[in-house]
DNA sequence: GTCTAATTTTAAGGAAAACAAATTTAGTTT
DNA sequence: AAACTAAATTTGTTTTCCTTAAAATTAGAC
């Protein structure tokens, strides 16, 4: 079976979506993440639908399917592979690939794919901390939590951040915070939601607004 | 500006064909090229002339304008591009690329190609002996000719052969014929045109067909 | 120079994917 | 239970690219 790039980013959409909330899929949350209009995506949903790729009861919301899930997954898995490629070997920095994975997952070559997993030495995370599903579609579970979650004076290691937003990403850069960096939390600020870190034990706190200790996922170490 | 992939693809072909001839192309040359409608050429044309990429005179054929040119030899430079990395980095055979490469040449991201050439080390011609053109759309002009016109007893190597016949580039490498091999003309047969040659002046006679012989471009040695 | 055949264009319409506007439904409030 | 509201769907267009059928034009044959 054959999906266009507006199939397969709709069930990458959808896949995402439920990946955050565990339940059914809203038709506003996905015209909202595909930045399309939710009429735009309830005629899409009966098409997905017909190909058995979503469960889709109207007015209630969509899962995907086995088949749905594992189409999304090497989207997925092409989407970060991808960026692996543009980071490691054309030396991109990690707040410019997001855009131009979007348009390589979509290219269709089952062997181009494996062959680049196998050029790349086989890796199990891409650029911003996000595990890269298997070939199978078995894709590694995050017990990481947002750096939001911690405690203070505890110390925490990045394992990821989102790789949408380039402007976080370059945020991220200028103060020094990278996959790997590691943080001590040495004051939340009750008013605002903020949280002073201290990055890589130097010798200066760094003030994080809430926005951002919400997209960066952390480890306890 | 910007172009659609169906806009670059008949930009390509038009610079494809008149390659080949030095005249204005004709509608029915491209819907031949891109296996579709006249009709839809003519549509096309329209829309590509409005753009100012092409000179077009109805009834009479098309030319690229200069804006044109350089836009379609980007698609070429992008296609020849990627290419060498799909067969030098992930090692896939040169009979395989073709229909890769035609996905990942519409590819939008200026600062990626310009990476890559990097990347791969600025070669200056394809897997099969085509030149790629530079940044600034300079390209290697082939002084090669095919096989079909050589003499015999003369000696030439091959430089190029048609990158998009998969079925040709298989049956070179079964006889053992890639970009720089040596061939001899001993024969040329009056009566079907096929020509008998010697390969790396092994001790061994081949026999290959006219149309296999116009698809080869050699240069005297 | 006319006629016919081949080529090219126009016209009409279909599929995919988007949008706005109008309508329907589900869930909540009273 | 009726009414309301927010969300979702339907309807009707639009755009892009393609197709078939018909009309127009060019060019080669006589």
């Amino acid at each position: 079976m054959d999906f266009s790039s507006a199939e397969e980013n709709y069930l990458k959409a959808i896949y995402h979506l439920s990946e955050q909330q565990k339940e059914e899929v809203s038709t506003n949350s996905i015209a909202d993440e595909l930045q399309t209009k939710p009429a735009s995506v309830s005629d899409m949903l009966k098409k997905l639908a017909a190909k058995k790729v979503i469960n889709y009861v109207k007015y209630k919301g969509v899962t995907l399917t086995d088949k749905g899930r594992s189409v999304a997954l090497l989207i997925v898995r092409k989407h970060r592979l991808w960026e692996v490629f543009l980071v490691e070997k054309l030396k991109f920095n990690w707040d410019e690939v997001h855009e131009v994975a979007e348009q390589l997952e979509h290219i269709k070559s089952r062997s181009m794919i494996e062959r680049l997993d196998m050029f790349l030495g086989f890796p199990k995370f891409d650029p911003h901390g996000d595990p890269i599903p298997d070939k199978n579609g078995n894709i590694a579970v995050l017990t990481a939590k947002p750096l939001a979650e911690g405690i203070t004076g505890n110390s925490y290691k990045v394992v990821s951040v989102s790789d949408s937003d380039a402007a976080l990403l370059q945020y991220l850069d200028k103060v020094g915070i990278s996959i790997g960096t590691v943080l001590q939390i040495t004051d939340k600020i009750v008013y605002d939601s903020s949280i002073e870190i201290n990055i890589d034990n130097q010798n200066r706190q760094q003030l994080v607004s809430k926005m951002v200790s919400e997209n960066i996922l952390v480890v306890d170490i």
